[in-house]
DNA sequence: GCCAACGTTGGC
DNA sequence: GCCAACGTTGGC
């Protein structure tokens, strides 16, 4: 199925800003999205993930300088490469070192997104949940923890539409 | 810091 | 294969 569709897939990766920012990606311009360890989001990374994809780059557990809760969406990436194993978890030094995955028949997979550009605003999960046409989006979904989401076309546009109001 | 939701592990 | 215990995620 995967290997059948056309045309551009979007998605919703998430980073705590502390381990991997937006600033960050915009400072490298592109990197490896390292360090998913859960099936469900491999899966996407191994299988559906290709060059062109566009992403969402959404910030967890954030907060601004002064304290105040920055979760939301903050700007948008690109799939650059295509999914291929991830070294970090053969390599013993790595917080993301998983003895269980081997060279030969590795468990875990990244791919390379590459830096667009920042929102011109922070599209804060509470906006996200207010607005009635994101219902259906993952990331607004009580205990969603999985932090590569396929994101409806539809769900894109409205964000970037939203993008241009000033929030409430 | 709390804790609910979720995923994984391991005994049986 | 079930399910309790445990660890993690992530909003609040």
């Amino acid at each position: 199925m995967a290997t059948k569709d056309k045309g551009v897939r979007y998605w919703l990766f998430k980073t705590e800003p502390d381990v991997y920012s937006i600033d960050q990606l915009q400072k490298e311009k592109t990197c490896y999205w390292e360090g998913i360890r859960n099936y469900q989001a491999r899966n996407s990374l191994r299988d559906d993930a290709k060059p062109g994809d566009h992403v969402f780059i959404y910030h967890s557990n954030a907060k601004t300088d002064d304290g105040k809760p920055a979760i939301g969406i903050v700007g948008i990436a690109e799939v650059c490469k295509a999914g291929y194993p991830d070294h970090t978890a053969l390599d013993p030094k790595s917080k993301y070192y998983d003895p269980k995955s081997k060279a030969d028949n590795p468990t875990w997979y990244m791919v390379d997104v590459k830096f667009v550009r920042k929102l011109n605003r922070l599209i804060s999960l509470q906006e996200l949940k207010s607005n009635p046409a994101l219902e259906k989006m993952l990331v607004v979904q009580a205990g969603s923890r999985l932090s590569i989401q396929p994101v409806q076309s539809n769900e894109w546009q409205t964000v970037l539409n939203m993008e241009k109001n000033t929030p409430k």
